[in-house]
DNA sequence: CGTATCTTATTGTCCGACAATCCGACAAGC
DNA sequence: GCTTGTCGGATTGTCGGACAATAAGATACG
C-alpha cells in the first residue's frame, strides 16, 4: 500500500548530486573538481563522507586523475572503462562462448556496413593498418588476438558512431580468450582471418556497405567453424578459458 | 623511456583483493560480506580506508544490500544498473539519435531471429503478452514508450543470451526519450508498431528466425521514419530531448 | 509456535590529526 | 632562456577514536 519511504546516506546524496551537475555539464570535462575540504565545507558534510562519495564517482568513470597527479578532475567514463565493467558482469552472468559469438554476429554486420558508408580516409588507414598488422604478425598469440580486436575496433571507430565503440568494447574483450585458443589451435586460422580482412578491408574502401556486411558476416561465421575445429564447447562460459590472469592483489 | 612506478592508495587494493575474490567466485552471490571492521582488521587498515573500497565495489554493482538492511552482501551486476551507466556514459560521448538508432538496427534483427530459433513457451508468452499490453494501451505516451522497451526486452529474455539482454538495456534507454516523442506527434506511429509486432510475435511463435529477423529490421526502420515526420533532427544529441527528469538532490 | 521485547553489533557520520607528496613559485646555474 | 635545485603551502591518504541510530539476533512471553 505504501511505498518505503527512500532514506539515502549522506555520501549517496553527495555523489548523486555532483553527478547531476556532471551529467547537467555544469561540470565539464577537464574541469578540476573543488578540493575535498572545499566539497566538506560546501555540503556541509564531513570530509571522510565526501571521499566515500568521490570513491562512487571515480569507479564510475566520472573522476579522475591526471597520471600521478593527485586532485580529481571531471572526465568521461573510458571506453576500457566500460568495457571493463560490462564484461565483468557478463563472466557473473555466466555468459557463455556461444552468447558472445552470436552477439559478434547480430552486431559486426551493421557496424561493417556503417564503417563502409561513413569511413573518412584516416578512418580507412586505420582498418587497413590494423589488418596489415595481423597479417605482418607470426606466432605471438597474444599480440595476434590484439590485432583482430584492433580491426573490429577500428570498424568501430570509423563508422564514427559511440554507441557501436562502446557496445563493441566488452565483446571484444570476452571474445579474446576463446579468439587466442583458435588461432593457437587451428592452423589455417590465420590466413582465413587475413583473407577476410583483406576483402573487408577492400570493401569498406569503396565504401560499399552491403559487400562490407557480408563478408563480415563470413568472418564471424568462420570464428564458429574455428570453435569446433579447436574444440571448444559453444556453451563453454566465458573466463573459464582464462588461466587465472587476474593480477592477485593482497 | 620509463613506465611510471605505479603506486595504489590502500583504498584501492583493498577493493581489488575484493573484487578479484567475487570474480574467482570464492565469494558467491548471496553472501554476505564480513563486516567493515572485521575487514580493516583483516587487512590490517583504517575502517575509513575500507568504506572508501566498499563504496567502489558498491557502485560497480558487486555488493550490495537487501532492502532496508544493513550489511553488504555479494551481488551481480544488475541489468539495470549497467544500464544505466552505459547509457550515462554515451550520454557524455555525445551519441545521437542515429547513433542509437543504428544500433538498434544492427542488434534487433539478430535478436529476434535467436529468440525464434530458441524460445519457450514461457518466452514466447511474455513477448505477446508485452505486444498486447502495448495495442491495449491508450495515451499515457510514457507507458507506450515503457511497453515497447518491455516487447524489446522480452524479446532479449528469450533468446536466452546474456550479452543480448545486457546491451540491450543501455540502447532501449537512450532510445526511449526519442522513442516518446514520436509516440506523441505520429499518429500512425501506435497502429505502425501494434502490427509490426504482431507480425514479430507470429513469427517467433512459429520459430521462424528469417522471418522474425525481416520483420524487427523493417520495425525499427520504421522508427527511422518516425524521427523524420515527428521532426527530430538524427543528429540531435540524446539526453538533449529528455525535460531534465533527473531528480536533482542538492 | 508466533510475537513482543531487549541487547548487541553494525553502520553512518563526525572530529581531529599527521605524514607524504604534489603544486607553484622562486632562486641559481649553464 | 631554459633547465635544475629549493622551499612552503595545499591537498590527499590514512589513521584513531567517538557516538547516535538502527538492524539483527536472542530471549522471554503469550
Amino acid at each position: 500500500m505504501f511505498e518505503p519511504l527512500g532514506y539515502a546516506p549522506a555520501y549517496w546524496r553527495v555523489s548523486e548530486a555532483i553527478r547531476a551537475r556532471i551529467l547537467r555539464r555544469e561540470l565539464v570535462e577537464g574541469e578540476p573538481l573543488p578540493t575535498e575540504t572545499e566539497l566538506a565545507r560546501q555540503f556541509e558534510v564531513n570530509r571522510s563522507t565526501v571521499r566515500e562519495a568521490l570513491r562512487k564517482l571515480e569507479s564510475n568513470g566520472l573522476l579522475g586523475r591526471r597520471r600521478g597527479g593527485k586532485r580529481l578532475y571531471v572526465t568521461r567514463p573510458t571506453r576500457e572503462a566500460i568495457g571493463g565493467d560490462l564484461s565483468q558482469a557478463l563472466e557473473l552472468h555466466g555468459a557463455r562462448v556461444v552468447d558472445v559469438w552470436e552477439a559478434l554476429q547480430a552486431v559486426q554486420p551493421g557496424i561493417a556496413a556503417a564503417a563502409a558508408e561513413r569511413r573518412s580516409e584516416t578512418g580507412l588507414e586505420a582498418i587497413a593498418a590494423s589488418a596489415r598488422r595481423f597479417a605482418a604478425r607470426e606466432g605471438e598469440q597474444e599480440a595476434a588476438v590484439a590485432d583482430v580486436a584492433a580491426f573490429f575496433d577500428a570498424l568501430g571507430e570509423a563508422s564514427g558512431n559511440h554507441v557501436f565503440v562502446l557496445l563493441n568494447e566488452p565483446i571484444l574483450r570476452l571474445l579474446k580468450p576463446s579468439l587466442a585458443v583458435i588461432i593457437d589451435r587451428v592452423p589455417q586460422a590465420r590466413s582465413r582471418i587475413e583473407s577476410a580482412q583483406k576483402q573487408i578491408v577492400a570493401a569498406v574502401r569503396d565504401q560499399d556497405a552491403p559487400r562490407a556486411s557480408e563478408w563480415m558476416a563470413r568472418h564471424v561465421r568462420d570464428f564458429r567453424r574455428g570453435y569446433e575445429v579447436a574444440g571448444i564447447p559453444l556453451s563453454t562460459e566465458v573466463g573459464e578459458t582464462l588461466d587465472a590472469d587476474l593480477s592477485s592483489v593482497s
